[in-house]
This record gives structure tokens, C-alpha cells and sequence, in this order.
DNA sequence: ATATATGTAACTACAAAAGTTTCATGATAA
DNA sequence: TTATCATGAAACTTTTGTAGTTACATATAT
């Protein structure tokens, strides 16, 4: 089944935006996760909505981050990019009177639910400005 | 994005096929989960694959569970319908040699094995028998 | 023999992200 | 003010795997 890899790529983005001082164009975003720059747009202006990030148009435009990395969790990117359901796993019609179709997406539910907890709940005590930064200052002390 | 609905399908049949003593056909089976018998046979060859159920051909033929409810959990029914992603989350080229990539396809994918071993232990804990038995208890008592 | 079932191949339909093309709009620089 | 640069947005096509469908071969019980 096709993968949403929106969540990965617009954090690769965000970080290195962290990194950078002035506006980074959309053309140059594509290029970082090998894409078209209109497939950035589409992505980044849901961050925008949230108020994550700023646009501007024109000579020196582009984008750049609306508060510190430090502030923003992978969790509020998560949100931001909608509300789709994380799991690959569907239930079937839950308006059925089958009792026993109801007990089975009772009980996959109930898992589903626990294990999505689980994962929102990592996602909002990991900020973006401490993804990695061990590896990343590692990286650093090697140069 | 579509999902995979085989998994609450099938689990579905199964409890009826516990409840049945003589072999019911991909034909019935399509009735209850209201689709093709084709749909079906697919998904149920899988199941025969791992011996969870056997099928016979010809007059009064038709699928039968090859061990008691009991016996079987949600993760053996998870695992022989293969081995997919749980989730819609996907991760960027893990083969990138940018620091930042990686640190962040490692803290997803941390967070998303979590989230999977979790629910996969949870699985591991339902046998197909104790499937919504409270709530199916309780229906008959009210019959 | 005949009716009944599975087994299987070869399609089409569908959904949502991803990719692409194109052009309008706005901002900066010269 | 004009050329250039950048986003904004519409309108597509592509992709991928489940689901759905049609058709037919094969095996079995009566």
C-alpha cells in the first residue's frame, strides 16, 4: 500500500531550515528530498495554516520558520498535515448488526487505539531541535 | 488512502466458521462480509497456506477450521496475511547520506516500532475464541 | 453425467499521495 | 516601470495494492 512519507520528508525540510537563516524557495526544498517544488508547496502550506511557517513571494522570498525548532514536536507536525488514520489496517462496516463482525472491530479497535496513543504520545515529547542532535553532533566532531 | 480491510474480514468469517460445524462456502462467506466469493477464496487461501483452515472441493464442499478458535490468535491471522507495514507512515530513501535524514527517519521509525511491538503483543493476547465473547454473552442472554 | 465448489488467471475500479504542467499573482531589483 | 523571481493554485497523470468482477479449468459427491 502507498506510503504517506509527508511526515518524513517535511521534517528532513524543517530541520535544515532550522539550520539556515534566510528563505529557502520551494525549488531548492525539492531538491533536499528529491522532488518537485510543487509537491513542497502542497506540503509546507499546511504548515503555514498552523502557523509553523511563513511564505514570501518574490526576489529573496521563500520559506522560513515561524517559531524555534525547540517549540514545535513531531506531534504538531503530524497534526498539521491532517487527520488520516496512521494504520493500514481498516475496520469493516461498523453500522453492521452482526453481532460478532461488531465484537472483532470492537477488539481491533481497542488495540489500534492503545498503539496510537502510544505513538502520538512519543511523537509530542520529541521536539524538533532535538531530533538527532547526538548523531548530528557527532557528525559535527568528525569534520 | 484505501485500507486494508482483510484482517477485520477475515477474523469476522472465522468466528462464524467456530460456530459451524459442516464446511460453508466462499459463496456464504461472501454474504456475510457482503462482497465476491472471489474476494474471498483470496484471502482464505492465505489462512489454508498457514493451516488455519482447510477447503474442499465439490458437493458439500468448503472451508473448515483446522484447529479450534482457541488455538489461533489475531497476530497468527495478522502474520499469514502477510507481512506489510501496519502503517500508512512511510520513511524517506534510508539510504540518504544526509545526517538530518537519517536522524529523522531514526526517531520515526523508534517511535513506530514501538507503536507496532505493542500492538502486535496485544494481538498476540486475543484468541479468536474470547473474541468479543462478553458482549455475544450478553446478546443472548437478551434473546 | 451432472451439479457443486474450489483454484486461478486476467482483467477493471478505486483512493490518496506524488508528480507534472501551466499560468496568475505578487514582490524585489535594476 | 520593467524584468525577474518566487509563491499560489488549478488541472491534470502516475503510482500502488486492495477490492471487485468475469471466465473457465479442475475436482468431488450424488
Amino acid at each position: 500500500m502507498r506510503k504517506d512519507s509527508r511526515l518524513s520528508r517535511v521534517l528532513h525540510i524543517l530541520v535544515h531550515l532550522g539550520a539556515i537563516d534566510r528563505p529557502v524557495t520551494s525549488e531548492k526544498m525539492a531538491e533536499m528530498i528529491s522532488t518537485n517544488p510543487v509537491v513542497v508547496r502542497r506540503t509546507m502550506a499546511l504548515l503555514r495554516e498552523a502557523n509553523y511557517v511563513t511564505s514570501t513571494k518574490g526576489h529573496h522570498g521563500g520559506w522560513k520558520l515561524a517559531k524555534p525548532l525547540a517549540d514545535i514536536t513531531l506531534l504538531d507536525i503530524h497534526n498539521a498535515l491532517g487527520e488520516g488514520s496512521i494504520f493500514t489496517i481498516g475496520l469493516t462496516d461498523e453500522h453492521s448488526e452482526c453481532v460478532i463482525e461488531q465484537a472483532v472491530n470492537v477488539a481491533l479497535k481497542d488495540v489500534m487505539n492503545e498503539a496510537e496513543a502510544l505513538m502520538l504520545k512519543r511523537f509530542g515529547q520529541i521536539t524538533l531541535n532535538q531530533l538527532g542532535a547526538d548523531r548530528i553532533f557527532s557528525y559535527l566532531n568528525d569534520v
